[in-house]
DNA sequence: CCGGCGTGAGTTATATTATAACAGAACACC
DNA sequence: GGTGTTCTGTTATAATATAACTCACGCCGG
C-alpha cells in the first residue's frame, strides 16, 4: 500500500508544473482526466472516464474524452495499455523511461515499473535497419492481491 | 527478401504436423485464415481477413474470423498484433519462443524475432508478486524498405 | 441402430472502442 | 477589428469484438 492522497498531489503538481514549463494546456477538462486515472490508479478505458466526466457536467462525447487522453499521453503523463484498449496514469512522471507494465487482468491494477532503455526491442531493431518510434512492454496476469484472493 | 512459396509451404506443414499431434482440428475455415495470413506476411485486421474469406464462400460473419483466430493463437501459430488490433501468422512456429514484433506503420509489415525469455518483464513481476500469463513486447516505427521510400 | 455429447460452423444482434467532420467560443496578436 | 490558433461541443459513423442461439457432424456407449 502507498499513500494514495499524497501520491495524487505530487502527480498533479508535476503535470502542472510541467505543463507551464512546456507551455502546454492543462485546461479543465484534461485536467479532470488526469485526476480520475490518478484516483482510480488502475487501467480505465476511455468510456469510464466519458462516463465520470458526464455525471459531472463535462464533455459528453467521445471526442472529448479522445482528445484529452491524446493531449495527456503526449505530454507523457498517462499511458495506453494496448493489453487492455484502456489507459492508465503515468507513475513516474518527468522521471524519463521506457514503461514497462504489468497489468493484472482480474483486477486491472496497473504496476508500471520503470525500466533502462536498450533491451532486446532495440538489438532486433537495429540489426533489421528499423527505425523505432514508439515501444509497447507489457505482461498480463494475475497481481499479487488477486493471486490470494483467488 | 525470402523465398516467400518455400515458406509458406513450411509453415503450413509445420501447421499441420503439430495440429495433428496435439490433436487439433485443422478445419478449412481454421486452415484458409491461417494461409491467407501467411500470404501476406504482414499484419491483416480480422475484417480484412472476414472479406477475404466471404469471397470465397467461406463463413462471412465476424464470430468465424474470431474463433478461427482464437484457435490459431492458442496453437501458437498466429500472434495477435496489439498495438495494431491486427493479426500476424507466426514466423517461427514450434521454436518455444517468446516473439518480439517490429511493426511498420506504414505498411503494416512484421518482422517477429525470436527472443529468450527472462527478460526485464520477467524480473519486474517477481519483485512484485506478479504471475505472467502473457507478455507482449512491440515496437512501431518504419521498416528499412519505408525508410528508404520515405 | 440411435441417442446423447462435444466440437465447430452459421446467423442475428449488439457491445465496445475510436474517429471524421464541422460549428462555435475564447484568446492572442497584429 | 480582423485573423489565426487552440480548445470544446456535437452529430454521425467507422472499426473492432462478442453474446447467444441454432444446426450439422462425428464419436462413442448402450
Amino acid at each position: 500500500m502507498h499513500d494514495h492522497a499524497s501520491c495524487i498531489r505530487a502527480a498533479l503538481a508535476h503535470a502542472e508544473s510541467h505543463c507551464a514549463r512546456e507551455g502546454l494546456q492543462l485546461t479543465p477538462v484534461r485536467l479532470r482526466v488526469l485526476e480520475i486515472l490518478l484516483e482510480e490508479h488502475r487501467a480505465l478505458g476511455a468510456y469510464e472516464i466519458l462516463d465520470r466526466l458526464r455525471d459531472e457536467g463535462l464533455g459528453g462525447q467521445p471526442p472529448v474524452v479522445y482528445r484529452a487522453l491524446d493531449f495527456l499521453i503526449r505530454a507523457g503523463l498517462v499511458h495506453r495499455i494496448e493489453t487492455l484498449n484502456a489507459f492508465a496514469a503515468c507513475a513516474h512522471a518527468g522521471e524519463g523511461h521506457v514503461p514497462v507494465f504489468l497489468v493484472c487482468r482480474q483486477c486491472r491494477h496497473v504496476i508500471e515499473t520503470p525500466a533502462p532503455a536498450g533491451g532486446q526491442l532495440e538489438r532486433a531493431a537495429e540489426g533489421a535497419g528499423f527505425a523505432i518510434e514508439t515501444t509497447v512492454r507489457e505482461a498480463e496476469g494475475l497481481c499479487a492481491d488477486c493471486r490470494i484472493a483467488a
